[in-house]
DNA sequence: GCATTTCTTTACCTTTCGGTATAAAAGCGG
DNA sequence: CCGCTTTTATACCGAAAGGTAAAGAAATGC
């Protein structure tokens, strides 16, 4: 009932969430959001919210689409596939071509003022997150035998995260996809087995 | 001659650079510089320029003071020392319960709007330069036979800027000193030699 | 066909942004 | 004490920020 949804609602996410990536939660200005979708801002206020729950919305949409290869990667059968898996989809993800360089992630807010406090926030504690799910995989292949007995899981989880938001910041830097590969042989060719 | 500045230079900088530290480029304000700084506005404008110029002025501060370790330790005398060096000054500057919390080169504008882009450009270009100082440096160890025949000089120091660079953002998520360190011991176990 | 509901459009709001004009104040050389 | 110079403090500027009020437009139910 009343007047339809002249927009795609997913489209327009897209489209903002594209924007945060490239420019961050306060480098981008609702000017640039309504441009980038298509709509004004009223529309936007009406479907999302605001503009820190719109980010929240794309940041969500981030994590089941183009960061979606995290959770996949845990589902390899071994440890180092695991690793190798969850570095090699960093590196595809923060180069392809078809998306902003880098990782939303991690530049989305990682220092701000204190208009965009609550979602450097909820970044940090989402990678954070991401560390300790690497941990739980590592700790779970250590009771496989899949890890040196002497290998620590938590320490290894701590590392393979930091690589992986390394290679986050080296992506925003300008570094190519071959670069990051590799940083990724140099870090697989050093992995305990 | 004329009347004498009120304010100490030196200090203001420092005070400013800290600042930029914490919030990065975007996410501090005039106000919260002059306020910080302890002086008014046209005092900031006659003595730094202007808001950019001001960052710089403070990034090269960092350079020259908090940073200068990066400096140091490529004087070490082997390739392993360097690293090591290297890795514990890092984890030192980004945890130490003085400064804010990680890397003014790293989250100073990682991603921006247009207005930060000059800044955001001149700091990827300082970590590429970084990292080519630890290529070269990798490269003359490599010719005193202090590293393997067979390890490429620009591969480790890629790898080693990235860890450097995922340990800001781990600095950033909140990660201890201590949770540094044992990044630091996994690296450094598995250094070639 | 008409009332109701929801969305779209336009125009506007307040606050803050980076930056500056202006004039008073404080030192110097004479 | 008087110019002359430079820094102070206050007050202001236009632009852009995030957010909203109000009226017109497009659908549904009766």
């Amino acid at each position: 009932m009343g007047r339809p949804r002249a927009f795609d609602v997913d489209k327009a996410l897209e489209r903002a969430l594209r924007m945060f990536w490239r420019k961050g939660f306060e480098g981008t200005s609702l000017s640039d959001l309504t441009k980038a979708m298509g709509i004004n801002r009223p529309s936007l206020y009406a479907a999302f919210g605001n503009k820190e729950a719109l980010f929240r919305k794309a940041l969500d949409r981030y994590d089941d689409g183009p960061a979606s290869y995290l959770r996949e990667a845990l589902d390899e059968p071994s440890a180092r596939d695991v690793v190798e898996r969850l570095l090699r989809g960093a590196a595809g993800l923060l180069t392809d071509p078809r998306n902003p360089r880098g990782c939303l992630m991690v530049q989305g807010a990682l220092s701000c003022g204190k208009a965009g406090d609550p979602i450097r926030k909820e970044l940090a504690s989402r990678r954070v997150a991401g560390e300790a799910a690497i941990r739980r995989r590592l700790e779970r292949a250590k009771s496989d035998g899949d890890l040196p007995a002497d290998a620590d899981p938590a320490d290894l989880a701590r590392y393979v995260a930091t690589v992986i938001h390394g290679m986050a910041v080296q992506a925003a830097s300008g570094a190519s996809r071959d670069d990051l590969q590799r940083v990724i042989q140099t870090v697989l060719r050093a992995w305990p087995e």
